[in-house]
DNA sequence: CAGCAGATTGACT
DNA sequence: GTCAATCTGCTGC
């Protein structure tokens, strides 16, 4: 069936570029029952490591919960914004070097049942999977799958149908308002039209 | 050590 | 539109 992405593509020292290759890819996980939930990814940012004042790693930080991104490229980096949202990150590149890609929106294909059991919803709206803190619950994936390697059989990607240049759109992150002029890098990616992609919450009317 | 803000979401006014 | 939930880590006293 589809294959196991290989530790190799996820070296690209180009972190924008690699998150535009995930698109399309399949991000899966098996629960400790055996089920398989997954789909295709729809939505991803890219976050630049050390030079990028997005990214947990700016300027160098360096702790406990930014080591991940640290070590080897190929691995997950998942931490809990706000207290209690899981969201879900690709290492790339090389040791010693931050770079991370987050999975944003998701198109479910399989296990749809466990995904929206482990959401408490009743149908596949786009709030199961839309979202970086929705689809990490649907897959059921948490901080204990900090570090885990991407080829592993708890959490994997595999190559999927490739998405046609034309259907890829790109834009500023979500949520970074936060890193001054770099909140403008255009380093979000999402496949053109569809309902899985996450949209940002609406800005308090200022004046 | 207190205070605060954050790669978000969902409930409620 | 407004606000709470609640862990990690930075800033300042």
């Amino acid at each position: 069936m589809l294959q196991v992405l290989p530790r190799a593509f996820y070296e690209d020292p180009d972190v924008v570029q690699l998150a535009k290759a995930l698109l399309g890819k399949g991000l899966w996980t098996q629960s400790p029952e055996g089920i398989v939930s997954g789909g295709r990814i729809v939505e991803t940012e890219a976050y630049a490591g050390e030079t990028d004042r997005a990214s947990h790693a700016f300027g160098g930080r360096r702790t406990r919960r930014t080591e991940v991104m640290y070590g080897p490229a190929g691995t997950a980096y998942v931490y809990l914004v706000y207290g209690l949202h899981h969201l879900f990150n690709v290492v790339t590149y090389r040791e010693g070097v931050p770079h991370a890609v987050l999975i944003r929106g998701l198109e479910p294909l399989a296990g749809t049942e466990a995904m929206l059991t482990r959401r408490n919803l009743g149908a596949p709206t786009a709030q199961l999977t839309a979202g970086p803190a929705r689809l990490s619950q649907a897959l059921g994936i948490t901080i204990a799958d900090n570090g885990r390697p991407l080829d592993g059989d708890r959490v994997w990607l595999t190559e999927g149908q490739a998405v046609p240049p034309a259907c890829i759109e790109m834009g500023p992150r979500i949520g970074v308002a936060y890193a001054g002029e770099d909140a403008f890098r255009p380093y979000r990616f999402w496949v053109k039209g569809s309902p899985w992609v996450s949209r940002a919450k609406q800005a308090a009317p200022g004046l």
